[in-house]
DNA sequence: GCTGAGCGT
């Protein structure tokens, strides 16, 4: 008659999968070029140390580390172009998640970042309408 | 022996 187990709604053995599912590139990636934004590394990571990790995945065409703004403290994020898409997805998917001179990268895909400026209008050259017809 | 999110001239 005793139950010893009381049949609760909750079982704290069943462990919920509640990993991040945000893997599906259906959220937010979306991989114009091979630019990836590496993350999250130590700050004392150089652009060489990068590239060969990178470079073991794909041929990198681009590394460029970038530094803090303010505070000037070591440059922790940086950008890795590689020369093909498929490559740089296996190395983001490769090196996302590990952890470089013992610190771990997060890897994601680099916005496009347009050096130029934001509004192309080149020069308006139909100022005269063409018809320009004065009577 | 520092401090840990974010996207570059």
């Amino acid at each position: 008659m005793d139950r010893t187990r009381a049949l609760t709604a909750q079982n704290p053995n069943q462990t919920f999968s509640l990993r991040r599912f945000c893997s599906p590139p259906m959220s937010c990636s979306s991989p114009s070029n091979s630019k990836l934004f590496v993350g999250g590394m130590s700050w004392s990571v150089d652009e060489k140390s990068l590239k060969d990790a990178f470079s073991s995945f794909g041929e990198v065409t681009e590394v460029k580390i970038l530094n803090d703004k303010a505070i000037g403290r070591s440059s922790g994020f940086g950008f890795v172009c590689f020369t093909n898409q498929p490559e740089a997805t296996s190395a983001k998917d490769a090196i996302d998640g590990k952890a470089l001179l013992g610190q771990p990268l997060r890897i994601s895909y680099a916005l496009e970042k347009v050096r130029d400026a934001p509004v192309v209008v080149h020069r308006l050259s139909s100022i005269g309408n063409g018809t320009s017809l004065k009577q």
